[in-house]
RNA sequence: CGGGGAUUGGCGCAAUUGGCUAGCGUGCAUGGUUUGGGACCAUGAGGUUGCAGGUUCGAAUCCUGUAUCCCCGACCA
């Protein structure tokens, strides 16, 4: 991609009304642009982002069974009558013709669990799984932070359906596996921990992921040795270590990025979800559900990984593996090789954003690339090409190194 | 949802007790000089000061209402 004919430019002034870490790089680096408080607009570089999270969390949910579907944003009304939840404040209500009463899920049980209902009958057809990449509505009271609390948010919700508790148990591990996974290659696993979180009113064991962040909302009391923590809802009932049982826990900031639940029967009970086992007796369905928010993930990820001149992407999910410089391009030389670099990168599939801007100083262009946080930059310049060939440098990295331009393979 | 602050060219800001043609920076356009850490010169475009009323000879400035944004708190599948 040409740096000059990308939608979104970075800014040098700081908007007004960002709130937070992530709002502000991000808004300045031309990823996201606030459309209403809680609510974004993704430019290019920011979907390419969100979709790399969204990819690596699709890729870890096949691996474990999930079968993606994809849910509608509204649903009638009468459905969260039935589970008693159209009563929570945080429902957008509207109006369809004829003047029915129609929500914007906030999350989809009250869908998912009448959907599975029309093909489930048997402990044939148990267990399984279905999970959907889809935006949320939650009329929260007050948006803050960026993209870590807004109003519409991405979200991944896994929901799993099975004969007994015994089976639910089991997925729950794999599921708390996969995330770790996850969290892994979002390049967060380092400093994302297990949470023992509160039941709530309706389940009776849940979990957060959460990751270390000095920014961060929530405040978490961690085992350094068993890398797990308890939140602040539980810690009153339980001041020891789940795993080892020592009380020297540390309390530290932390942000969400992950939630997961064993519904057991609230929500097949509400519905009249049974299944027959096989002595034809007829049994409610147990399930759990498991969500992870890719758009907050993504504010998060820029709360924790970057630096005072801009974000630091991890590998895996930067908008380009590549930000390729091109310093003073009125110097034909300097042109051909920049152009001649772009073309060779694009051959070999590598994702390079291309500074070809004419007029714009090297100072520009560098502040513009720290910014923006793509891990290599690639910089051809007149001092380059007299030392032989390509500056390189990575973004979390001081030194640089000059590569010929004959021998690029080793970079690729 | 309670309390507080704010709203002025695209963005960030200024404008004294109500007083001259609402300024500055940045960004944008054109021309020129520049090109290794947000360069410089010149010229130019761009605003009925969130919106609706009111007070006044005169309102960005005072009053009323309203909308939006932010902060603190409460809330947070």
């Amino acid at each position: 991609m040409r740096y000059s004919q990308l939608f979104g430019k970075t800014t040098k002034s700081v908007p007004a009304d960002a709130d937070s870490i992530n709002a502000k790089l991000l808004t300045q680096g031309g990823f996201i642009q606030k459309e209403i408080s809680g609510v974004y607009n993704y430019l290019p570089l920011g979907l390419r982002v969100l979709t790399k999270i969204q990819n690596i969390i699709r890729e870890e949910m096949d691996k474990i069974g999930g079968q993606e579907i994809l849910m509608p944003t509204m649903t009638q009304e009468e459905s969260w009558v039935t589970t008693g939840r159209h009563t929570m404040d945080v429902l957008f209500h509207l109006k369809g013709q004829g003047g029915t009463n129609l929500v914007l899920n906030p999350t989809h049980e009250e869908v998912v669990t009448p959907l599975a209902q029309k093909y489930i009958f048997s402990y044939r057809d148990l267990p399984f799984y279905v999970y959907q990449i889809q935006n949320k509505f939650r009329n929260e009271a007050r948006a803050k932070s960026g993209l870590l609390r807004g109003r519409e948010f991405n979200m991944k919700d896994l929901y799993s359906f099975h004969t007994d508790e015994e089976d639910l148990n089991r997925y729950y591990e794999i599921v708390k596996q996969a995330y770790h996974a996850i969290y892994n290659r979002l390049g967060i696993g380092d400093i994302t921990v297990l949470t023992f979180a509160s039941g709530g009113s309706f389940s009776q064991y849940s979990h957060e992921f959460q990751t270390l962040c000095d920014n961060g909302e929530d405040t978490i009391y961690l085992c350094e040795k068993c890398k797990l923590a308890i939140n602040k809802e539980i810690i009153d009932v339980q001041k020891t270590c789940p795993e080892c049982g020592s009380d020297n826990l540390k309390t530290v900031k932390a942000i969400e990025v992950g939630n997961i639940f064993k519904l057991r029967n609230k929500y097949s009970k509400a519905f009249n979800f049974y299944y027959s086992d096989k002595n034809g007796q007829e049994k409610i369905v147990e399930m759990g559900c498991y969500g992870l928010g890719p758009s907050r993930t993504m504010g998060a990820i820029v709360e924790c990984r970057h630096d005072d001149k801009g974000i630091v992407w991890p590998t895996s999910i930067a908008p380009y593996q590549i930000h390729l410089i091109g310093l003073d391009l009125h110097d034909e030389k300097i042109k051909s090789q920049s152009e001649k670099l772009y073309q060779t990168l694009q051959e070999k599939n590598i994702e390079v954003l291309y500074d070809d801007r004419l007029d714009v100083t090297a100072g520009t262009k560098f502040a513009d690339a720290d910014l923006i946080g793509i891990p290599q930059r690639l910089v051809i310049s007149k001092r380059s090409l007299e030392n032989g060939g390509v500056e390189s440098k990575k973004r979390n990295e001081e030194k640089s190194e000059i590569l010929s331009l004959n021998s690029l393979d080793k970079l690729i």
